[in-house]
RNA sequence: CGCGGGGUGGAGCAGCCCGGUCAGCUCGUGUGGCUCAUAACCACAAGGUCGUAGGUUCAAAUCCUACCCCCGCAACCA
């Protein structure tokens, strides 16, 4: 049986809205599954949401309903922005599906050899009845903002996963490449990171400091904390371990995370799965963060960018556009509103919309909209495979600009217009312009090959109207100009 | 002496591993060309002590040493 392709992205906790982030785990993972399957590959690609834990009681019952009343009505935000990004899933999880629960208790008891019950001490606030990192302690000097109580030295027993047992495995699967980290420097400070072994997580709470989550088998004063129970979604979701399919999928052929959630999924979740028996994912891409004019984004500063916004204002395929060029894939990234309008205008508009029309309208002006014999334009493409391969997709990108660019060139160069004007006059014109126009249009059919990965509605378009053999031009241009965060060049001057 | 990344024309970057053919690319600016096209496209030009100071070498953005500056991370943060 060959393997079938499997690419998820990590679940996101449902207890706000989706930011940039998010956007860009569907936008990442979308590419690759829509590369894949384009090269003909069976692609399951699993998305979801993470709808345990505190945070989400509480806003719960604030608003007075209960916590999966609340997820219900919070999840449907992501599901809806996937939507709005065409991201071509496949499967759905959600951290509250029976199966889910049921898988998730089915692995704790798998893991039971290697999980013990131990005590686990940290900063207490009576008033939240809840644990705070050191890192919020030292920030609030030590004394609880909401209730101006000092935090205490707590301990409590809960149940702790031996994630240390499989910290030779996984730096073995790491270095001899079973596992990749992409980029590779995440990997190397992630081995920095475990060169004195992993630690053993705690996964469990009492049940009196967390209600809202999987409860442990054999242990009803116990609830499963995040981890196990957030991590296992990339398999209990393929329908580990009951529904044999899973087997056809897993592992993995590539996790979508960002760079601030690689230690648990190179740490943690390896180390289940290894408990587990089964195998690690082949590559985990770790993307950057987006920056917002140079500034981290955060909720205080108030810098926060609605991918929906975007989407409204310029259209999907100008999101995808930007977010997959000029967000490096491996890398953190910069938005403004600035670049963004820059990008839309120069590059999708001026680059590749205007070529597509002046290509068409010289076919229509010149040969009645017939393209004629399609010679084969044969581009090298091995740039843009091995980008591709190597998940580096802005690159790949780079490289569809790059013959958007020599089509350009060639135009300019071969002059079809000086050509065209010698017909009547000199017989080798005629075919000489038919083949001139319709080389054109073979490039054209290529590069919108290219782009369905990244661009699906676009390269639709391209092919709409280049590939039936006579011109379909549609009413209106590709990416009409916007100045809407950039002056109008053409605007009169005051 | 915590770990990591980085400092290259106005902006953003590539090149550095494997020293010379490297000072390159995109945007921006200027000039010109063209008219098929979304006042688009194409060509050319101006602009850089390649963070600083030493060293190695016939030759250094590229190797070595020291220093300065910027940015992440520093474990329970999805």
């Amino acid at each position: 049986m060959e393997k079938k392709l499997y690419i998820a992205t990590a679940i996101p906790y449902v207890n706000g809205t989706p930011h940039i982030g998010n956007a860009l785990d569907y936008l990442l993972g979308d590419i690759w599954t829509r590369y894949q399957k384009q090269n003909g590959h069976d692609v399951r690609f699993q998305v979801g949401t993470d709808e345990h834990g505190n945070k989400i009681a509480a806003k719960a019952a604030e608003l007075g309903i209960t916590p999966k009343a609340y997820t219900d009505s919070t999840y449907v935000n992501f599901e809806n922005l996937m939507k709005k990004m065409m991201t071509s899933y496949t499967d759905f999880v959600r951290t509250t599906d029976d199966h889910h629960v049921a898988s998730v208790q089915y692995i704790w008891e798998t893991l039971k050899p290697y999980i013990y019950k131990g005590s686990y001490q940290g900063w207490y606030c009576v008033g939240h009845e809840a644990f705070f990192t050191d890192k919020e302690v030292q920030a609030t000097n030590g004394i609880c903002p909401d209730h101006q109580i000092p935090y205490q030295q707590v301990s409590e027993d809960n149940y702790f996963f031996k994630t240390s047992a499989f910290t030779d495995r996984i730096k073995l699967a790491l270095t001899d490449g079973t596992m990749q980290i992409l980029p590779e420097f995440r990997k190397l400070e992630f081995l920095d990171l475990i060169k004195d072994g992993l630690d053993d997580v705690s996964v469990s709470r009492p049940k009196k400091n967390l209600t809202w989550g999987i409860p442990v088998p054999g242990d009803p004063e116990q609830i499963m904390y995040v981890w196990l129970d957030a991590l296992a979604n990339y398999i209990t979701v393929l329908g580990y371990p009951d529904r044999p399919e899973w087997k056809e999928y897993w592992p993995a052929d590539v996790q979508v995370i960002g760079k601030d959630i690689l230690r648990f999924h190179a740490g943690i979740w390896p180390a289940m799965l290894l408990g587990l028996g089964l195998e690690l994912p082949k590559k985990l891409l770790v993307h950057g963060f987006v920056n917002i004019g140079g500034a981290k984004i955060s909720k205080t500063v108030g810098n926060v960018i609605d991918p929906n916004v975007i989407i409204d204002t310029y259209g999907l395929d100008a999101f995808r556009y930007f977010f997959s060029r000029h967000i490096p894939t491996l890398d953190d990234g910069d938005f403004t509103w600035e670049k963004f309008e820059n990008a839309y205008n120069n590059e999708l508009g001026n680059d590749l919309g205007n070529l597509i029309q002046r290509v068409a309208s010289m076919i229509l002006k010149y040969q009645a909209g017939v393209i004629g014999e399609t010679g084969q334009a044969e581009h090298d493409m091995t740039a843009y495979h091995a980008a591709m391969d190597g998940l580096e997709f802005n690159k790949a990108v780079d490289e569809v600009w790059n013959m958007v660019r020599s089509l350009n060139q060639y135009i300019d160069n071969v002059k079809p217009w000086e050509v065209a004007k010698g017909i009547g006059k000199d017989p080798e014109a005629e075919p000489h312009l038919a083949e001139i126009l319709s080389h054109c249009a073979g490039a054209l059919v290529q590069i919108g090959d290219l782009l369905i990965p990244f661009l699906p509605a676009t390269a639709t378009r391209i092919h709409e109207i280049f590939e039936s053999g006579v011109i379909k031009l549609p009413e209106g241009v590709l990416f009409p100009k916007l100045y809407i965060h950039t002056p109008d060049p053409h605007a009169p001057k005051a």
